[in-house]
DNA sequence: CGATGCCCCTGAGAGC
DNA sequence: TGCTCTCAGGGGCATC
């Protein structure tokens, strides 16, 4: 499910329940998702507290107060859902539903994190490619998790010079080198398929073969597209929610993704085509990418 | 090391 | 209605 933008999303709708608060009662429901929740996660989260909260790569971070962090991944299908306890369903400017009876007791509900916000939040993910797991915060970078992982692509050390050397001599299709975690962090299917076709690249071009001044309009797409789905909450396909239940729109203004045999919103009478490559589908213009 | 293919898991939607 | 097939915002691991 969800790339840079929709985690950025879901992080920032976690705040106004975590942020300098305090775990009351946690409950695990299955542990076997991704890799295994740490032993007895419910019960040593409980009583601890948030001191900031922010996102590296496709990951949510939770530094807690003790020195360790909680790291939340939300795979393909994973999903936070924030609920107000008591009369208020405000937190800051957020307006979450009224926790009802049934909050956490879904099938795929895996875990449940009271606050004294008061919010509960419930951690959901069907398919169960997600993980939490628990890390020393000073050990974060060497962590097995995020020591390979590269570039943040809203930050100024993401640049056309950086993009230019990353793929240097690259043999993978550009398509590919996009979606690599260790280049460029937090990047996924869809916005690798609406940057390229904003730089107007073909996403089989070898890496190696795209020219510098294609490689900085590509990183001016990036940057662009992600600034632009962040602002409309992320895309909303199939399991993307925000954490008070609301869509993103960034879906609606999709020019290539999941819009085969469309046409091209260049205008020049191209029509949107799907591919796959390595096993992934591809979207883009075979008349402007080139 | 770099590139590729397969696998993890569940559900939705299409086609018959 | 119900079966079978394909596909899905990710990423790790085995293999060559």
């Amino acid at each position: 499910m969800p790339e840079l933008p929709e985690v950025e999303t879901v992080m920032n709708g976690l705040r106004p329940a975590l942020e300098g608060r305090r775990f009351t009662h946690v409950e695990t429901r299955r542990g076997d998702l991704r890799i295994p929740f740490p032993k007895d996660l419910a019960r040593c989260l409980t009583g601890r507290g948030v001191k900031r909260l922010w996102r590296r790569a496709k990951y949510i971070l939770a530094d807690l107060d003790d020195g360790e962090t909680l790291v939340i991944h939300l795979g393909m299908s994973g999903s936070m859902s924030v609920y107000a306890k008591g009369k208020d369903h405000r937190l800051g400017t957020f307006h979450y539903p009224r926790m009802t009876q049934g909050a956490g007791k879904g099938k795929h509900d895996h875990v449940v994190f009271d606050t004294d916000a008061p919010a509960r939040i419930v951690f959901t993910d069907h398919r169960r490619f997600g993980l939490i797991t628990l890390v020393k915060t000073d050990a974060l970078a060497e962590d097995k998790l995020f020591k390979r992982i590269g570039v943040e692509p809203l930050s100024s050390r993401f640049d056309a010079e950086f993009l230019v050397a990353a793929l240097k001599g690259k043999k993978t299709p550009i398509k590919s080198a996009l979606l690599d975690q260790r280049i460029i962090a937090g990047l996924g299917n869809i916005y690798v398929c609406e940057a390229l076709w904003r730089a107007r690249i073909a996403p089989r071009r070898l890496a190696r073969r795209v020219k510098p001044n294609e490689i900085a309009a590509l990183v001016t797409a990036i940057k662009a597209v992600l600034r632009e789905a962040v602002k409309a909450g992320g895309s909303s396909l199939r399991d993307h929610k925000r954490t008070d239940g609301e869509l993103g729109y960034f879906q609606h203004r999709f020019a290539v993704y999941d819009r085969a045999r469309k046409p091209c919103p260049h205008g020049d009478g191209g029509t949107i085509k799907r591919i796959v490559q390595s096993g992934r589908s591809s979207f883009y213009c075979p008349l402007c990418q080139k």
